[in-house]
DNA sequence: CTGAAAGCGCTTACAG
DNA sequence: CTGAAAGCGCTTACAG
């Protein structure tokens, strides 16, 4: 059933030449004569040959494909990374292996073990989580083995692993300082996520905006489990206890959609009522009404200068690892008022 | 830097025995004698030893990749069966190759001619579009090949490739019966998205249900480019050239939100004055207000069935492949009155 | 049940 | 600039 594939061997037969000048001619990688490399290029064009990648890659101890491992691809966020790094790899002719942590540090562990053996080019680990010991331990053996370990999303350079990141801290600072100078006194945090290193970092900023303010009120601050869902519960937990406040600053734009549900329900109107800010800049945004305000992210840049960590062949474990940081900006709708 | 691997050859050594039966218990694809095996197993543990993916492939002329190419990651419906087929898949054994298409014709055929050569264990089109030719082709090159192709989403069985579909024309003819029973008289339809086999799909049921209740007008059908931003503009231009509707069928959820924003944004309420139904029960559809009736999906059931297609021995290129048939059900929610 | 040997399709020293 | 040969790490007839 399986067809017979053309190999190098016929190329070579055809073209009148050894194995290495054909192998030459594909990678380009020594001097061939014009004349012999024209032969191989007629007869690989007419046999229609393609290298078989499984072969090159056990030669060369490589392969061409980046693995990418994501947070949680139900999430808009993660999704939308993982269309541009897609994009950016496949520019550069790398292939997207895809794996969902499901925000499970196991599986992140687990999976670094078994790239060991893959001969992945590299391993981009895109989560928001807060990583323990044993998977820098794991990463560490790969960085050491030559492949490269690339942290999209947050900071892990002092772990030796190359980082592309997005403001976090100034993000909700910048924000929350907004709304404090809209008049805002009581202003709640939705979503300090549990075991999220960038969800500590985003509450971070509002309790410091807030401090500044005099206004920081730790029973305003509310952790949730997940997403929509949390969002809506959290604020519907705190209406129910009577709790006030005037604007709400949450974790991520899904939870603030959350929120707003959850507001609605308790027939208090946003931005009348209640002023809301997101995070993130999901692509509803725009979309729900009220229009949500939030703070931009920028997967499409992340997402490149990602792929030229990825091509950049400086020398292996710098000790000093790059982290390229991202800004955002706060995006003004009509969910915050004015 | 990269440091030398375990091969067979230590564990061998290590085992006192040939490689051959090394391999034998590494596959399972011989009987080995009790004590042997035990050596061997033995010296694994303690060698640490894992095969190289890669060169099992090159002998086996078999990666444990599976290729799936997606219409759009950035949609939620794509990002959710990526989410579930990531997960069945890998539960089987197999790795996940992303494919991200943007919809584009061109890319899945050249994507399909490079499978060629990538030994993959299968390769799963998941896109809404209709396909042409070309396609085909690419894709009959691969199941001669003894490469499995398998559909999710639109039924290519008359192409020879199995699928896993959802109910397309029997769910929005349902829902839409379901809107005149309501008393509806003029339902229009958004979405009817241009190039989209499934798209058309759910429009005919729509058109059927319409014609039997003596109601359809081709004025009311509007057709449009891409998710938000298009159900926005459809409606908002529907309105602004006075069409007259009580009722809307949108041909996802987020052509449904993009046209609640629209509506909104003239002033109109849903349902009071325009009841809404959506498609496909995205995540956020029972998070928005007014909650959004839709038409449900099962990606986790669609992920199963195509991980037991995968997983599937059968003999080769059956001329009758499978077609599995998931049903929708109409979850109705507050935007659709009643 | 077991081992020696061939071979999957390439690339890369090595020698010329 | 070119070719013959070795070898990447496995698996699988083949012979016993």
């Amino acid at each position: 059933m399986r067809a017979r594939h053309i190999t190098v061997v016929e190329v070579a037969r055809h073209a009148g030449v050894s194995l290495a000048t054909v192998s030459r001619v594909i990678n380009g990688t020594a001097v061939v004569s014009p004349d012999k490399r024209q032969q191989v290029e007629q007869a690989m064009l007419a046999l229609k040959f393609q290298p078989d990648p499984m072969a090159q890659g056990l030669r060369r101890g490589q392969t061409n494909a980046v693995a990418l491992l994501v947070g949680d691809i139900a999430q808009r966020h993660f999704a939308q990374l993982t269309q541009h790094v897609q994009a950016a790899l496949e520019s550069q002719g790398n292939d997207l292996l895809l794996f969902n942590l499901g925000h499970q540090q196991k599986r992140l562990e687990d999976f670094l073990e078994r790239a060991l053996r893959m001969k992945l080019r590299a391993v981009v680990v895109a989560t928001t989580d807060t990583l323990t010991r044993p998977v820098f331990e794991a990463a560490r053996k790969l960085l050491s083995d030559g492949i490269k370990v690339i942290s999209l999303g947050q900071d892990l350079t002092r772990q030796g692993i190359p980082s592309v990141v997005h403001e976090e801290h100034q993000a909700t600072r910048g924000s929350v300082t907004h709304l404090v100078s809209l008049g805002h006194q009581s202003i709640a945090y939705v979503g300090r996520i549990r075991g999220s290193a960038i969800g500590s970092a985003r509450f971070a900023g509002y309790r410091d905006a807030m401090r500044k303010a005099n206004r920081f009120d730790p029973a305003l601050v509310w952790d949730m489990s997940f997403r929509y869902a949390a969002g809506y519960e959290s604020v519907a937990k705190a209406l129910a206890e009577g709790r006030e406040f005037s604007a709400l600053q949450a974790g991520s734009d899904e939870i603030a959609l959350g929120a707003i549900a959850a507001l609605h329900d308790r027939g208090l109107a946003v931005p009348k009522d209640v002023a809301v800010v997101g995070f993130g800049d999901i692509d509803l945004a725009g979309f729900v009404r009220p229009a949500l305000t939030t703070l931009s992210s920028s997967p499409l840049q992340a997402a490149d200068h990602l792929a030229q960590l990825v091509r950049d062949d400086s020398p292996t474990l710098p000790e000093d690892p790059p982290c390229i940081l991202l800004p955002r900006q706060l995006i003004v709708r009509a969910s915050s008022g004015q």
